[in-house]
RNA sequence: GGAGUCGGCCGGAUGAUCGCUGCCACGGUUCCACCAUGGCGGAGGAAAGUCCGGGCUCCACAGGACAGGAUGCCAGGUAACGCCUGGGGGGCGCGAGCCCACGGAAAGUGCCACAGAAAACAGACCGCCCGACCACUCUGCCGGCGGUUCAUCCGGUGGUCUCAUCCACCGGUCGAAGCCGGCGAGUGGUCGGGUAAGGGUGAAAAGGUGCGGUAAGAGCGCACCGCGUCGCUGGUAACAGCGGCGGCAGGGUAAACCCCAUCCGGAGCAAGACCAAAUAGGGGGACGCUGGCGCGAGCCUGAGGUGUGGUCCGCACUGUCCCCGGGUAGGUCGCUCGAGGCGUCCGGCGACGGGCGUCCCAGAUGAAUGAUCAUCCCCGACAGAACCCGGCUUACAGGCCGGCUCCCACU
RNA sequence: GCGGGUGUAGUUCAAUGGUAGAACAGGAGCUUCCCAAGCUUCUAACGUGGGUUCGAUUCCCAUCACCCGCU
C-alpha cells in the first residue's frame, strides 16, 4: 500500500484477528491480489534496528504466502514486547496469521 | 615470561537460488508511467546522543552600542570550532605516561557553617619575658651585732740545744647558732608594658629551614629556598635562567555576582524552489431575465432552472459560461562529485598542507539488505543512512599490528 | 529536525553550599475482650560518573532514564 488514505480507508472499517505478537486489519480492495501495509511503531519497539528486521521479515513472510491470500488490503500492527521476541517465534506467528486470512471467505467492497 | 601504557586497524567469510532497491543499456507501445532482460552498485565505526563548529537555503541587515550566550596559558593547524597538534606551567605515577575551565581577588559587592581568642583587620586566649607592688618560702651572698669549743694558718714571746722540730701562752685570721638590714632566687596574685618563637581550633590564621641575636622574642641580622620588582640573556610567545634591589606587600572563593579579552543576526532540507486536481471562496470579462426603484453601479420581487414526488399544489436550493491569481491533496526538484576515497612524492617534530596519478563508492520517501541451502572458523558485540561535512561524547563480542615502560628468570 | 522540563524514603512532595524534612505507607509497643481509630517509637532516599570548593541534593560538565511541545 502506498499512500495514506488508502491506510486510512483500512483503519475507518476494518476487520482484524490478533495473537499476543501482532494485530492485523484487513479490508477488501477489489483489485484481484493482496496488498500489504506495515505500522511498526515505535512505542512497542524503541530500536530502529528491531524495527527494520521486523519490517523485514513481515515482508517476506507475505511475500511468501501472497498467492494463497484474498484481495485484501491487510495492515500488519506490532504489540508490546515485539523487539524481545526470538525470530523463529514471531515467523511461526505469522504463518498463522496468513493461513486464517487465507480461508476467510472475504464479503466484496461494498462502501 | 608477567604487569602496564600509548597509537593504528578489523568488526564473520565464500558460493548458489528466490526476492527488495537506485542508476545505465536495449526492448515491450510514440513520450511519461509501468513491465521484461542484462550489467554495475546498495548502511556504520559509531549510521547513535544532538554537545559544539561549518557548508547550503530562506528571512532580516548602513554602522555602532546595550542585553544575552560561549570561550579563556602560548604558538600553530583548519572552512570553522568548545576540536586537533606542538610547547610552557601545575598535579599524580618508580616509569612509559596520564590529568588540569590554567585570565583577573592592590575595581567593587557577597559568602566562609562547626570549632577557635581571633575568619579578614588587625589585633592577642593560653603561654614567654621585663618592671612596680603585695604575700609566702628559701638556700645563697654582703654588712653589722654576737662571739663558745676544736682544728688549721700567720705573726710574736718563752721553754727544750743555734737552726729545724716539738710544747705552752698571747694577738690576729677563719668561724657555727641566733638577731637586724640589704641584695638575690622561687611561687602565687594585681597592675603596667614587651612579644608573636611555642600551644590549641580549623580547609585556611601576616613565608619556610638553620645560625646568630635578645629580657623574651621578632626578617631584628645573615645564608639558602619562596615572593615582589628592575635589568640582562635565551625563546615568535607562554615561560625559563642569571644578576641587582626590596626584608616582604599579604587569606580563600570568580564552575558566587562581577571585570577584562575574543567570538556569536535568526531559522532550519518538514529549509527552500517548481508543477498542480476536486470542493468552497476571491478578482475580471461576456451573455441571459418578469415587474418596480435609480442617471448609473446596484437593490427588491417574481419567473425560469435543479432536487423531492406518479402528477399538480407545496417544500428546499439557485444566475450561466470563460479567464486570472493564491492555494490543499498529490507530485517533481533540492539529493549526492564531496573541505571525497585510495596510492605515491615533497614540505613540516606534528596536527596538517601541496603536487601528481587513479576511482565514482547508498540516495530510500509506509522508507530498501531478507529467506533457504552448502562449506569453514574463534559461532559473530554495539547497533540501521534520511541534506552534507569536521569534531566531541556514549555503546561495543572477539581479534590483529606497532612503539615505549617496569619487574622476574636465563644467556 | 528543532526545543523544553523532571529525576530526593515503598508513594506524593519540600529543603540559602554547612546534620536531608513532612504526609501517607511498613515494623514494634501501648490502649481495647478483639478490630478500627488514637498515642509512642523505629526502618528507609538525593538517577549515575567526574570536576570546582574546606565542604555539593544544591554550582559546572558528561551520561542514563522518563515526560512534554513545535514542525
Amino acid at each position: 500500500m502506498l499512500t495514506a488514505s488508502e491506510y486510512a480507508r483500512v483503519f475507518e472499517r476494518p476487520q482484524r484477528a490478533s495473537d499476543r505478537w501482532f494485530t492485523l486489519l484487513w479490508r477488501a480492495n477489489g483489485r484481484g491480489k493482496s496488498r500489504l501495509g506495515l505500522a511498526i511503531s515505535k512505542k512497542n519497539c524503541r530500536r530502529a534496528v528491531d524495527r527494520n528486521l521486523i519490517k523485514r521479515m513481515v515482508r517476506e513472510s507475505f511475500r511468501r504466502h501472497r498467492g494463497r491470500l484474498p484481495a485484501v488490503d491487510v495492515v500488519v500492527l506490532t504489540r508490546r514486547g515485539i523487539d524481545v521476541a526470538d525470530r523463529t517465534i514471531i515467523r511461526e506467528s505469522l504463518q498463522r496469521h496468513w493461513q486464517r486470512l487465507s480461508l476467510l471467505n472475504v464479503e466484496p467492497a461494498g462502501e
